[in-house]
RNA sequence: GGUCCCGUAGCUCAGCAUGGAUAGAGCGCCGGCCCUCUAAGCCGGUGGUCGUGGGUUCGAAUCCCACCGGGACCGCCA
């Protein structure tokens, strides 16, 4: 039995002594009350009546509980004499449904809002020249876990990380290799050392020697067609994206296809929906003014975004268009695909290649639904691929750019990366070339760090492997977490003593109360499922549980449908607060019996949907910590 | 200047979509709890003009308007 249900049976006794007393077509809410000692569900229907029909609130709610028939998931229907009709719930015969529904049923937990329909999600398309820092794993985590939520749905979906091959921040990282002496062969991480000596040093020396500028421009230009410059460059970028995507997987993403922005470059996408473009007037060559020869994109209220440059040349927004139309299935597919890699769980990562070569390959693209997940930076881009998309025929196709806020740099951390700061000042953007930010994997490892020191203190016993393993599961919870809590349109401002924090609202809070739960039935030697337990539980921590479990599915649900991880992530929070709660005030393996058994059920039921929540969040689970 | 986002406890944030009862957490601070399934936990206390002013409403943190403060975007850069 789910909580939805539940509304929906409160609605349906209140339509029912509503159709007795001869009152329809009243819009009323059922409702969660907010506070503590009214019952499980609640109805305003009261005060709207007394709106139409001019009488007190109270006599209203008095006359329909009076017609109220009697209905065995609700042991007491109140007129509260505010106004309200509260409901109070018989857990008698709630938990005993929740339990056969979590324990028994098969497929508990999956939805089928998506079913048969396509998403490509694209996220993570971080720049191949440098490793990733913060900022980059809020998008990493974010589109891994709408990834995730989506296939709970029941869609079919394909990841895709896009890799800009060809812009200038790959060819400055270039420019250190093949002009300023670089090596290639060094001891650290290679997309840290790209990211933080060679791209940070080149762009020092742009502003020294501006002819160096001139060689980063001849490159960019081989990159885009091909030669001597792109063979060498090839290596490299493919040596970047191969950490990057190290540092993708510990946190827990993996992908479906790489798509190289020099494929789509190449494959004549962007002539093919330009005329598209054009046909259905929807770009405009400008004769006058400061576009003066250019080709723009028509938006709203006279809004413009250039797309093709006097000389003839597309600008960097104009590669989004060709991208998304391919996404949707608008254009026809002429790239070729092979394995790029294999990834931690075994599953294959695609790539593209520049052109069809006829082998056998699984299906990318051809999308109902592509989500790009990208910064609320670019947003008006974003708008405008969405115009171009639509207006070049996706019929019930839908392109949408799932944007978040940045993630930022309090004044501390940046104070500890050795830079200046202004005392009014309270967070800093984050910038590659300036070397203002944080890597992941670095933050990673010192979580792991102070992981490890806590976890050997429990556990003496464990090994440098065992503490190891544990120690990375609770780093990548933690992040995660961290990344997911709050909503999307909320500037994190990151601070490096405030990230490190295990404790309260975190990862490893909800990882340690699974623990808790998975060993009580560990010690319990096991336990089988029976009826007739639920009427047992009968302490208030015991029935707060069982409702919130019941809860589980409609969090999910909603988390889907508004694209929001953050709430399916406060509502195990409070899951798992509810737990804690029970797990303090009642104990499970000294009581006798029934009390026993059902509140074993109960923890078994906790351990299932915690196990499958943390699953769709992507935090580890964790048995011991 | 135009467009968009944010503003709730000392700090970090929920609640706002769909108005409803006494505005909730975490961190911090103060005080308790390991005889008992893991104290990364639990319980109690502390702390709020919901940015400001108006409007709509029986009822506004929530909807509307104006203003204030902070941020982002607005290039023939990528």
């Amino acid at each position: 039995m789910s909580y939805l249900e539940l509304k929906e049976r409160a609605k349906s006794a209140i339509l029912k002594a509503l159709e007795k007393i001869g009152i329809k077509d009243v819009k009323f809410d059922v409702l969660e009350p907010t506070v503590e000692g009214i019952g499980e569900v609640t109805t305003n229907v009261a005060f709207t009546l007394s709106k139409k029909l001019k009488r007190p609130p109270i006599e209203m709610a008095k006359e329909i509980v009076g017609n109220m028939e009697i209905d065995p998931w609700f042991k007491k229907i109140e007129a509260h004499p505010k106004g309200y009709i509260n409901f109070w719930l018989s857990y008698l015969e709630y938990g005993e449904a929740l339990f056969e529904r979590v324990l028994i049923r098969e497929n508990y937990g999956k939805l089928d809002v998506g079913r048969g329909r396509k998403v490509v999600i694209e996220h993570t398309s971080v720049n191949p020249n440098k490793a990733l820092h913060i900022g980059h794993a809020r998008n990493v985590v974010i589109g891994d876990t709408i990834g995730r939520l989506m296939k709970r749905a029941g869609y079919n979906v394909s990841i895709l990380n896009y890799i800009d091959d060809t812009g200038t921040q790959v060819a400055d990282v270039l420019v250190g290799f093949l002009y300023l002496g670089f090596k290639k062969d060094v001891e650290r991480k290679f997309d840290q050392y790209c990211g933080d000596v060679v791209y940070i040093e080149v762009n020092k020396r742009f502003e020294e020697d501006p002819s160096l500028i001139e060689k980063r421009r001849e490159i960019i230009k081989q990159l885009e067609v091909g030669g001597p410059i792109a063979e060498v460059a090839r290596e490299i970028i493919d040596r970047i994206v191969r950490e990057q995507l190290k540092t993708c997987w510990r946190l827990g993403a993996e992908y479906d296809l790489l798509n190289w922005e020099s494929h789509i470059l190449r494959s004549g996408y962007w002539n093919e929906v330009f005329s598209m473009l054009k046909k259905r007037d929807l770009v405009e060559f400008v004769k006058d003014g400061k576009y003066k020869g250019c080709w723009v994109l028509k938006g709203g209220e006279g809004d413009e975004k250039v797309l093709v440059r006097s000389d003839g040349t597309t600008v960097y927004a104009a590669k989004d268009i060709p991208y998304a139309a391919w996404k949707l299935g608008i254009i026809e597919d002429r790239f070729g695909y092979e394995v790029f890699a294999i990834q931690p769980s075994g599953k294959e990562l695609w790539t593209t290649k520049p052109r069809r070569d006829g082998k056998d390959h699984p299906i990318f693209n051809n999308g109902d639904i592509a989500i790009t997940v990208i910064d609320v930076r670019q947003s008006r881009v974003q708008n405008f691929v969405k115009l171009a998309v639509k207006g070049i025929g996706g019929e019930g196709k839908e392109y949408m750019h799932l944007g978040y806020e940045v993630v930022a740099l309090s004044k501390d951390t940046v104070k500890e990366l050795g830079m200046l700061v202004k005392e009014d000042k309270e967070f800093y953007h984050m910038s590659g070339r300036k070397g203002v930010y944080v890597n992941v994997d670095d933050i990673l490892d010192e979580l792991k760090k102070r992981a490890i020191e806590e976890s050997k203190t429990r556990n003496p016993e464990e090994d440098e492997e065992w503490l190891n393993d544990v120690g990375e599961k609770i780093a990548v919870g933690a992040l995660r977490y961290a990344l997911l809590k709050q909503d999307l349109d909320k500037i994190i401002v990151f601070d490096i003593k405030e990230a490190m924090k295990l404790e309260g609202d975190t990862g490893p809070y909800l990882q340690y109360s699974l623990a808790r739960a998975i060993r009580i039935l560990e010690k319990a030697g096991g336990w089988e499922f029976e009826r007739g337990l639920a009427k047992y539980l009968d302490e208030e921590e015991e029935r707060k549980l069982v409702l919130l479990l019941s809860k589980y599915e409609n969090a999910m649900l909603e988390a889907i449908v508004n694209f929001s991880p953050k709430r399916l992530v406060k509502y195990v929070r409070e899951l798992a607060v509810a737990f804690n709660s029970f797990y303090e005030k009642c104990p499970v393996l000294q009581e006798e019996d029934v009390i026993r058994r059902a509140r074993l059920a109960l923890v078994a039921t906790y351990v299932k949907i915690l196990s499958d929540a943390l699953q769709v969040l992507g935090i580890p689970i964790l048995e011991r910590l």
